[in-house]
DNA sequence: AAGAATTTGATTTACGTACATCAAAAATGA
DNA sequence: TCATTTTTGATGTACGTAAATCAAATTCTT
């Protein structure tokens, strides 16, 4: 049997209310005593209850979701996911509010972040927009003690406990040898479209698919970005412009959202000639370009996993508890049409 | 706040003796009386707090893991995995048990199935053996009213709850157009090794593969299965042997163990050609390989995501809840040389 | 309608932890 | 050494559910 505070009492030869006041660190404990207790946990190999400990708490996890008002297929789906999160709410223990911000606004994002501090949250996961008073802000909150876990995007140089989204240098390396791959060893043009490179997911995209592009594939060089600000009628314009200017492009890369303009443009060429197509994310319209043969293979993040992963660590980190690094660890999917769920 | 058994019995204006006969299924309770219970619980939307239930009842959850004694890395990192579960026992409640059986032997599962009728565990996962005496033994656990899942292998037209495991027929067809689309429109012969056709997940990886090749690679010609049963020193000879025989080869599917005796074949004639080579599994032996450009894509289940995923289902069986379906679906990883984890 | 059988109510204890209160003991200061 | 402060112990209640007991009320039989 799984030994208890009363063992943890009999061990260090100490009274129950004296285990209880070193476990919830509360004061009136000398320090001999206080280490007595301490190395009898060890010993004995004690571990809160945590059931038990949240029971006679009536505790719940007040968390806080920080999420860009984004209007595109991706953002849609986190906000779901969220949402899915807060309906399981009752039986999880947890009370998520979400916040929605302004998107690439670094400061109204530090703001929000700066209320919270004295709202005091058991969690705070935020989608990060990477810049420096974000990251103040963030280290703010953690030196606070208030545990932080950034999602899909990260934060450079930040004291974030956690982030919960794919490692996007390696999802633009991955981008580019698939690419590479399928072109056979063939010579002429990249495109890419990107939503627009103040966001650090993209970049780091960017980033990973020039630089396997440039070791492994010289055949192929990679046209200026081009920067759809995850618009589909903008992204349309800008590839349907890029694809009649230019006979060299038999590749396309899309690594941000807005694939729905760049599909309607793929459509509306490929009579002509056949392009290896890379894109992320997969939504409805890119599931459909994928069947059908739009596009080649889609590299994609999934949301739902994200949240729940982000849930569990702040969780744990608030109860001080472990986390299975490899539970959490946000794969990179990677979609051809044959093995869609 | 969410509501409490006292909730319902005032709802249902019983008492809550009354109510917990109903909850938990003891006798005594006239059927009008336990419709107006259970409309009550309906409507109020009570949800059993299985924390607080868990407590009282002091309940562990008494599982038995059946894996086969096969000598492969992948059944290795598969019992490494129960045993970092069995190591998190005390903290998820969970009492572990794992049985092993000799492999590729439908009897002595069947066997050791129905010997866990009378200790009636909470819940039994297995690794299928694909037979029909495999299938009647789960459905009488099944009939109890034990929770079953498959892990890794599922098992045909039985009754188990939930398969923990890939769809190897996508699998199968993954692995035909990445190999098809990396060999860019060649013509030539594709060899298959797999351990066993014995084995539902090879039969079925190889269906898939064969389905994709004839359908969209017709310049491709699949050789007949080298069966290696999953031993390196015989996949080594046996692949050394066809490579040297048949100078059509330009691509290799492994699609199932003993991949060290298949990378050892290919570097000795790696000199010579250039095979695109997809495997399944990722171990040392396979991760140094792709690193090293030797396999160029690798399929992959992840063991430990596959072990967690049997257990949280097992215990939402045990405890009549519902399961996250998109959090329990075991995702086919597809490794490039550039996402490895 | 009486007696038996069944159904329901009322109440208690327990699970492991948190938290509060009050009394007792020990350490500290002058 | 005495008064004061600090530390420790003892005890009780609570969280939401399970499980048991015994008494009371209701239904069923004949």
């Amino acid at each position: 049997m799984r030994p208890t505070v009363h063992d943890i009492a009999a061990a260090a030869g100490v009274s129950l209310a004296t285990v209880d006041r070193v476990l919830n660190q509360r004061p009136g404990v000398r320090n001999v005593t206080r280490e007595k207790v301490e190395s009898a946990i060890r010993e004995i190999g004690y571990v809160r209850d945590v059931a038990a400990a949240n029971l006679a708490k009536g505790r719940t996890y007040p968390f806080v979701f920080i999420v860009p008002a984004s209007d595109n297929s991706f953002m849609h789906g986190l906000n779901a996911e969220v949402r899915a999160a807060v309906a399981r709410s009752p039986v999880e223990r947890t009370d998520i509010r979400t916040i929605e911000v302004p998107a690439f606004d670094p400061a109204a994002l530090a703001a929000a972040l700066d209320t919270l501090r004295s709202e005091r949250p058991a969690g705070v996961a935020l989608v990060a927009t990477d810049a420096p008073e974000v990251r103040d802000a963030v280290d703010r909150l953690v030196q606070d003690g208030i545990p932080v876990v950034t999602v899909v995007s990260d934060l450079t140089g930040s004291q974030r406990h956690h982030y919960a989204g794919v490692d996007n240098i390696a999802a633009g390396r991955t981008a580019a040898r698939l690419l590479g791959r399928f072109l056979g060893g063939a010579s002429g043009d990249v495109a890419v479209l990107a939503g627009s490179m103040l966001v650090r997911d993209h970049r780091e995209r960017l980033e990973g698919f020039a630089a396997v592009m440039a070791e492994e594939f010289p055949g192929l060089s990679i046209l200026p970005v081009i920067e759809g600000r995850d618009d589909p009628d903008m992204a349309h314009m800008l590839v349907s412009d890029a694809l009649s200017k230019r006979d060299g492009i038999i590749g396309v890369y899309s690594l941000g959202a807005g694939n729905r303009g760049l599909i309607r443009a793929l459509k509306e060429k490929s009579v002509d000639r056949a392009l290896a197509v890379i894109a992320h994310e997969l939504t409805d319209h890119t599931r459909t370009a994928l069947l059908d043969g739009t596009i080649d293979a889609i590299l994609n993040q999934d949301a739902g996993h994200e949240v729940r992963s982000a849930i569990r660590v702040l969780k744990a980190k608030a109860d001080g508890l472990s986390v299975i690094d490899a539970q959490e660890r946000i794969r990179l999917d990677i979609f051809l049409k044959d093995n869609l769920p």
